[in-house]
DNA sequence: TGATACCGTTGGGCTCACCAATGACCTGGA
DNA sequence: TCCAGGTCATTGGTGAGCCCAACGGTATCA
């Protein structure tokens, strides 16, 4: 073989390139366990968070996620048809729908929460306890920066 | 409505999920940073990537930056239109082209490099200097699993 | 009452990742 | 020599994730 796999490149030390391998990665092995169950991630993550806020609009969902409403719509309507989530109009605020839970949704959100334990296990399977829990430190630093920073010149352009 | 901002969930302790964020806020980043210059985060790599391995054909560009041909195809195709590379078929391989960087081609990668250089400083802006470091060591350890892990069952699926 | 802002919904577009298939080509062995 | 199998570049399509614009319905505030 003439060719080594090499240490490529500038690239490859870039935490934006890292970042986007490593999310793939997470992406791949977390969807595939997640389809057993014929959940995708992201009716995972909003079962989870209906789980845990209760009934909540679907607006605020979207906010406490980074989803788009109009991803929201379609999530939301198919967790509805699996009878996973209720979806109905809240008294107080009729603009707003009250997401909530239903019991068959919590009995699979049960499954697919082991599922993507196990995934994620797999995914940091190269690091110690102490590294992943560094590394989840790390990340949560990364995403918000918004709320901490507030002399950073934000690219003046 | 005055919801606090909440702490909210299983979800945002998954690596899979901090991972997707990051990655996101990194491409946001880069990708706003390489507009400025007409690239998009693929042109940049594979320009780089030219850059450092010499003439290479697409299929080796392909499989060291995990791009799909497909798109290698596009991405060289755009490259090559704006005369950042050239595309000459390799005589002692008549199936291959042999993707080298051009004169302007460098120059451009010269100010794009520093754009991501840039754009990646201020998704690490939270991080000090060492915990980059650290940073950029886990992830890698993270992406490259295949290559130092014999035994972890390749979940076959 | 009217102005403003939010909510859900629908419409489009863009980027990245993935898979299937084809013709041209190289390599190996019969 | 010819054939089989593999690689390369290319084209086709699919799906997920993210973003922007717009609309009717609704709540809030002046």
């Amino acid at each position: 073989m003439a060719e080594d796999p090499y240490a490529p490149a500038r690239i490859r030390e870039l935490p934006s390139w890292l970042l986007g391998r490593a999310a793939a990665r997470g992406h791949h092995l977390v969807a595939g366990a997640l389809a057993r169950e014929g959940l995708r991630m992201m009716h995972h993550a909003v079962l989870s968070a209906v789980a845990e806020l209760g009934p909540v609009s679907q607006a605020e969902l979207g906010r406490s996620l980074s989803i788009d409403p109009k991803d929201m719509v379609a999530i939301v309507n198919e967790l509805q048809s699996r009878g996973l989530v209720t979806r109905t109009p809240d008294p107080k605020d009729r603009r707003k729908n009250a997401i909530a839970i239903s019991v068959s949704g919590r009995r699979r959100l049960r499954r697919t929460e082991a599922l993507g334990d196990e995934a994620n296990a797999e995914l940091t399977a190269a690091l110690s306890p102490a590294e992943r829990e560094q590394l989840i430190a790390l990340l949560t630093r990364i995403i918000q920066p918004e709320e901490l920073a507030c002399d950073t010149t934000e690219s003046s352009e």
